[in-house]
DNA sequence: AGGTGCCATTCCGGAGAGTGGAACGGTCCC
DNA sequence: GGGACCGTTCCACTCTCCGGAATGGCACCT
């Protein structure tokens, strides 16, 4: 049969930033799934490479290791290896050895006999979704002082496959509470920040009218694409955003894109207030300055940043 | 030979918290090093456990697959199969089918033909070195609510081995600089949050005793363990620990502890004012009333915890 | 003191997971 | 059109990895 033989069913399209285009490689297999007033659904899962193992597969060593580092992330404190066998259903030889690989390497760290996550997971892990690396000192005074003279809840978001991931949060006593509070990530088209990214990326807004869903959250949520194209005309040209209960009942965001020095938007900076004060002329200039300059900032610190260690490309990727 | 054959060389010490006593199960290795003003020497080696392989074994895919992540972790775009190869000296066809498992893991992530860090990654990472899990939505509006009334940079810190690991900071434009700034850890015996660490943690203390270094830091720093017990001794009874330039020249900051229900001592607050200012009564004031704040919300926080989810135990491992 | 239960660690024969070179089809570039 | 390099598949074979059994240690109970 030779190459010819059935592969896995594959999806997935080209990345924008490929050095090639390999144009239908990977044939779509991603469905559109239809607005609904129910929860949000669970994002589709991630299209299958022709070299993943399919699940009838036994799984080898490598998976094996995995499942191990999965049930130390999990655990409240260190465990033991007894436990870690009766977990993960792996015999504790086999536990043994793996784990001493995994030790060794400094994904895992044995604490007397018991054994923990290591450091080196989170230095692997990297700064993705993150603000643009080594930027944290320069954005966090921003956000802290927006926060001061606004007294509400202060977010920063950068665009993450069809969503957005909060990667920085200042807020006080005084908070309104959010469904976003709960969670790293939310929806593009019913949240400021997302309307932002939206409305500056073009890349990120043709991806997700090819693949993205508008799902209704509220009774408020914008849902159709045409709509939506109306409403990011006017952030645009307005240089703000809002979501007017359109993500969650009771909170209302205005949004500022913060621009790297090509033009390009990185981030989106937000302040949260409850509807009941919606959100005063005052508010919205005071989201537009702090976005300006984290921007000045951000483009001070990449123009410093050598050719080889500045981070080209967006942040995430797409899927 | 049986078991009574040569294992790896292996050190270690029993941690105070586990289950089992399983004194000089792994015998000790780690050397003191001698204190000096020269930059601080990197922390000694973890102590190799007897599962872990020795040097000389050749590579298991578990052991390569981490090494893949190692290269996606490291690059700076997502990089091709080819380039993977090349850069970690694998064939093709082992890398082909090890990266399969790693992104159907979701430790990486296949983007077009290209590979990349997984999201899962980070999550595998989890929350250490952290405060209590869960508890940063209560703690960071008091770290806030101390940084607008003191103007200086407020930092939250926690034992991490036998040094401190800062976890979460707050800062204006108007903050001092200082070698914490560029840092997640720092020393015990010279730092503020440290010295509160030590004064109220006597497990801390007695394995510093044993083990640990007070490396001169600056012309301030104390190198006696004499002269630090006698300066923890005040550190207890006034509830407050300072560092006067003793960790970094033109920097005096004031720690606080935060204790947790039973009584231990499970974070430090503290500010850090340029050494000019120095540290008044005002902001030492402040930052104690900031540390039992914290304390009463924390307490309140875990008492709300089902006792099976309930983080027992420091959060630090002990070398 | 002795017995029991459970732990981590080591041993080791063998099964099959994993290896990796060869081959194939595709794309890009000259 | 041909060469270079890519991702992907094939497949014979090696040797890695498996995991039950055994061992010694420790805590707990009687």
């Amino acid at each position: 049969m030779g190459n010819h033989g059935l592969a896995n069913p594959a999806a997935g399209v080209c990345p924008h930033f490929s050095r090639k285009v390999h144009t239908d490689r990977m044939p779509r297999t991603i469905t559109h799934q239809g607005s609904s007033s129910l929860p949000r659904p669970l994002p589709a899962p991630p299209p299958i490479a022709p070299n993943e193992p399919g699940p009838l597969e036994k799984p080898g060593s490598l998976e094996k290791g995995i499942t191990l580092l999965a049930s130390l992330s999990a655990a409240v404190e260190p465990m033991s290896l007894a436990e870690l066998s009766r977990k993960t259903g792996l015999p504790k030889t086999t536990a043994y050895r793996l784990l001493g690989v995994l030790c060794a390497k400094g994904l895992a760290q044995r604490i007397g006999i018991d054994y923990a996550i290591g450091d080196r997971l989170a230095t692997l892990a990297g700064p993705g979704p993150r603000m643009i690396p080594g930027t944290r000192p320069l954005v966090l005074p921003h956000m802290i002082r927006l926060y001061e003279r606004t007294r509400q809840t202060v977010n920063l978001a950068v665009a993450r496959g069809l969503e957005i991931a909060y990667v920085e949060r200042v807020y006080g006593h005084d908070r309104v509470s959010s469904p976003s509070d709960e969670v790293d990530r939310a929806p593009l088209h019913c949240t400021a920040s997302g309307k932002v990214l939206l409305a500056f990326d073009h890349g990120l807004n043709s991806a997700f009218h090819d693949r993205g869903t508008l799902d209704r959250m509220t009774r408020r949520t914008i849902v159709g694409h045409a709509a939506l194209d109306r409403e990011l005309s006017v952030v645009r040209r307005r240089g703000v955003a809002y979501s007017r209960e359109e993500f969650a009942e009771g909170v209302v965001c205005a949004a500022a894109p913060v621009f790297d020095g090509d033009g390009g938007v990185r981030m989106a900076v937000s302040v949260a207030c409850p509807s009941r004060s919606a959100v005063s002329g005052e508010v919205t200039a005071l989201v537009k300055q702090a976005a300006q300059a984290i921007s000045a900032t951000v483009v001070t610190a990449l123009s410093a940043m050598t050719p080889r260690t500045r981070p080209d490309g967006p942040p995430a990727s797409f899927l």
